[in-house]
DNA sequence: ACTATTTCCTGGATGC
DNA sequence: TGCATCCAGGAAATAG
């Protein structure tokens, strides 16, 4: 499933791929389509664009758009952004037209280049959106949180010092750090010997600053390693990532534990399951 | 202002 | 073999 790691995968994938290109016409899908803006407002914000960048916010793909000047002559100018979020199971393809359209598609847009970018989603949990630069949004679209990598340990301790909640649901919290999902939450916690369960106000500074460098360890692994492919997920080229090699906890329910063997315990907090080692965590 | 719970959605796994 | 049920989970909505 994406989290950071998968979706700057993505989108480095996508930005090395398509930045350049324009966009010639978009098609989407039928009813009830999973978007956040209107379809028209999404198809006049897309069309004729070309696309500047293509970039990670949180768990967002950013599409930075720009527009040539009416007459065609000057610089382009900053015009929009397609966000997309890919839920559980959402895909952004490069395809060429000939290419069998997959099942569960719901976008399609056409490229000047003669590709075209499709947008899959068989669960339907991602979420197409646009955003217009105007003096309303002059600086586009921005997470509610902030990014895990950028936050240093200073800031990262005021984030979850007062927060009575567990320490995971904290960490999936996205109004707190955008970007942290299941497997890297239950991952940086094993890195820090903390239980999920714990109570984020109880952690001593000490237990946040081995969080704050777990978790910016492991992030940073995973996207070495082009994220993790567990459930389909695969990048823009259509390759898996191999992080889930690394995994330590999660998905290891009743395996031995790397460390001490003792076998990895799976308990659900806030509907989400969570995998610890009873002896190393605390 | 927080926190906890429910809901959305479908494919794959499991059980009888 | 076939059908029913359960489960995965990000984030929005709802409830407390």
């Amino acid at each position: 499933m994406p989290e950071l790691p998968e979706v700057e995968t993505v989108a480095r994938g996508l930005d090395k791929r398509v930045a350049g290109d324009v966009i010639d016409s978009v098609w989407l899908g039928e009813k009830p389509e999973p978007l956040k803006s209107p379809a028209n407002e999404i198809v006049a914000v897309l069309e004729r664009s070309r696309i500047a960048r293509v970039r990670r916010v949180g768990k967002h793909i950013v599409v930075d758009l720009e527009r040539m000047p009416r007459n065609g002559k000057g610089k382009a100018h900053p015009h929009g952004q397609w966000i997309i979020h890919l839920g559980m199971t959402g895909r952004v393809q490069v395809a060429q037209p000939k290419d069998e359209l997959l099942k569960h598609t719901h976008a399609v847009l056409k490229l000047k280049s003669g590709r075209e970018l499709r947008f899959v989603d068989p669960r339907r949990f991602g979420r197409l959106a646009v955003v217009r630069l105007d003096a309303k949004m002059p600086a586009g679209f921005a997470a509610p949180g902030d990014e895990p990598l950028l936050a240093d340990a200073g800031r990262f301790i005021e984030l979850f010092r007062k927060r009575k909640t567990p320490i995971k649901s904290a960490l999936l919290n996205q109004g707190l750090l955008s970007g942290v999902g299941n497997i890297y939450a239950d991952e940086s916690l094993f890195r820090a010997g903390i239980r999920p369960r714990r109570r984020a106000s109880t952690l001593t500074r000490d237990d946040l600053c081995r969080l704050h460098a777990a978790l910016k360890e492991v992030l940073n692994e995973a996207i070495a390693l082009g994220g993790s492919s567990v459930s389909d997920y695969v990048d823009a080229d259509g390759r898996e990532g191999f992080f889930q090699l690394q995994h330590r906890v999660y998905g290891r329910e009743g395996e031995p534990c790397l460390v001490c063997e003792t076998p990895i315990k799976r308990i659900v907090i806030a509907g989400r399951s969570s995998h610890y080692c009873p002896h190393c965590q605390r």
